[in-house]
RNA sequence: GGCGGCAUAGCCAAGUGGUAAGGCAGGAGUCUGCAAAAUUCCCACCCCCGGUUCAAAUCCGGUGCCGCCUCCA
């Protein structure tokens, strides 16, 4: 079985080959950290992260960074405005996307280089274009002349013809003037009074936006890598200038493989900054949405497509993960029992490799065809459906209907693809519900009390103060079950 | 205008040439004093119109929608 992802550059989906035999290296496009993250971020993160998984369960070494872009216009204007500066704008920013992240159960990539402390890479990068010659300085600027790269524009299949020059209408007039094509872009820009800046051999200025990802991943993990990925937004024109860029300077390519996901969308419209219709991540999970629910509304659809943001995916999706859940937590709470090797709590980012039985090649065969976590999904659901099944039974009647044996493995198996997709329960799922105080709960001797008033009032077929007593004990959260033998078991929620 | 993508049940969604996975929601029955659980069963001719093929949800053209065209995850 293979692996095929589908490429941006060539359009098709292609075999998964390492540059090196066993070792993935990846490159993540991150943030520009000038607010709280939106479930757009959200998505790329965890995405980014779970291919990341799957390659570990494949038995890849992986090593993934993911940058993130520290000047900006933007992080600059916020300074501005709070009376702030601009480094304490993105460590704000960026303490928040480790909190979100964290909740979120999105792995942490192997090093988050920052622009700020990739001045020399950059620096060195704009010096060896300009000596090319396909960089050029102009009035404290240097951009890059695009008509120079013969291949720009493959990624995102664009040819300079059909552009519309300045399209956006965002390019400042001034810096306009300084290029010599309307298309060139900036890679270092001067300093304007009262801005940040740092020295070079143009004068004091900063990097542009592109600049700093070539140079990162050239810094970290050299002049080709295996996979770049990002949101399918910044094809153009910001992976189309990271090419630019790193292939003029090195002649080899930057990445063999360009994965980009799709955006996700409301109400018909790209959740985004510029249109105000997004919602923060940590506005969602504030609101008592499970992370894991937010986990499963993403990995529901594939990767490149576009997903609608609704009250009703993400209610259908907490549904589907209290499936799922059950069933996970029904090792941690029967294992012991049964005689099966309960793992130490709870899975981190670290990733074991696949089981290799019969449910992960089914998981395996869905998801080798580029990344279709949804159709893997199809698996877990089967083992937390039959596992779930059983673990009811357990609860209800004390026993289970398939071996412990059985069980064990499709437990394991479905802990095992669990950690693939992220998803683990939390810590506060496995503990016992802690009563509020000692005063608000009855103890277990007045509930067996109480349950043998009601055995006495059902024999006596007083069911009126038989079911008064069931809704006076499930009131306190304590829940009642009569077994076909005529015994009542009882547990807390 | 250019480039890319998507159209499958009430909702979400997989499927990439041989007569439709899964999730959510819903319905009917068995069992049960009730409840819970278990259990059986029901719920799509794949937007539409052309075309290719012995055969198409799956390929081609039309149509509609979305993204990108220098802020964007």
């Amino acid at each position: 079985m293979t692996l095929t992802l589908y490429n941006s550059l060539t359009r098709q989906k292609e075999i998964f080959q390492t540059l090196l035999p066993g070792q993935a290296k990846l490159y993540c496009c991150g943030v520009t950290v000038y607010d709280y993250c939106h479930l757009g971020h959200a998505r790329t993160c965890l995405v980014w992260d779970v291919a990341r998984r799957y390659l570990q369960w494949l038995g890849y070494g992986v090593e993934y960074i993911q940058n993130f872009t520290d000047i900006d216009d933007k992080i600059l204007n916020r300074a501005r405005a709070e009376g702030s500066s601009m480094e304490a704008v993105s460590e704000k920013f960026i303490a928040a996307y480790f909190e979100d992240m964290e909740r979120l159960h999105i792995g942490k990539a192997d090093a988050y280089p920052r622009a700020t402390h990739a001045l020399n890479g950059i620096k060195r990068l704009v010096a060896e274009l300009e000596q090319k010659g396909v960089a050029y300085a102009a009035g404290g600027d240097v951009y890059y002349a695009v008509r120079k790269f013969p291949g720009y524009g493959k990624l995102s299949g664009r040819k300079l013809e059909d552009l519309q020059a300045g399209a956006s209408g965002r390019v400042q007039e001034t810096e306009e003037a300084k290029k010599q094509d309307a298309f060139d872009f900036a890679l270092w820009k001067g300093a304007k009074p009262g801005e940040p800046a740092w020295g070079s051999p143009w004068g004091e200025g900063r990097p542009g936006w592109h600049i700093e990802c070539s140079a990162m991943v050239r810094d970290r993990l050299g002049e080709t890598i295996d996979i770049h990925m990002g949101g399918a937004d910044l094809i153009f024109p910001h992976h189309e200038n990271e090419i630019a860029q790193s292939e003029a300077a090195t002649g080899k390519p930057l990445a063999n493989y360009w994965l980009h996901n799709g955006m996700v969308m409301v109400d018909g419209e790209k959740m985004s900054k510029s249109l105000g219709n997004f919602t923060t991540i940590r506005e969602l999970l504030d609101r008592g949405v499970d992370p894991m629910a937010v986990r499963l509304f993403i990995l529901q659809t594939h990767y490149r497509k576009p997903i609608d943001f609704t009250q009703e995916a993400i209610e259908a999706a907490t549904n589907g993960w209290q499936t799922l859940k059950e069933s996970l937590l029904f090792g941690y709470e029967y294992g012991d029992r049964l005689g099966w090797q309960v793992p130490h709590l709870l899975p981190g980012a670290t990733v074991q490799k696949s089981l290799g039985n019969d449910y992960t090649q089914e998981f395996a065969q869905a998801v080798n065809e580029d990344l279709n976590f949804t159709g893997g999904l199809v698996v877990l659901f089967e083992l937390a459906k039959e596992l779930r099944r059983d673990r009811n039974l357990m609860l209800h009647e004390g026993k289970t209907a398939t071996s412990p044996e059985k069980l064990e493995e499709m437990w394991q198996t479905l802990v095992n693809l669990a950690q693939v997709l992220g998803f683990a329960v939390a810590a506060t799922d496995l503990e016992p519900t802690a009563p509020e105080s000692e005063q608000d709960t009855l103890s277990d001797v007045m509930i067996e009390l109480a349950i043998s008033q009601r055995q006495a009032a059902r024999k006596a077929k007083n069911f009126a103060e038989s079911d008064r007593i069931r809704q006076e004990l499930q009131s306190q959260g304590i829940v009642i079950i009569d077994s076909p033998d005529g015994s009542t078991r009882w547990h807390r929620i």
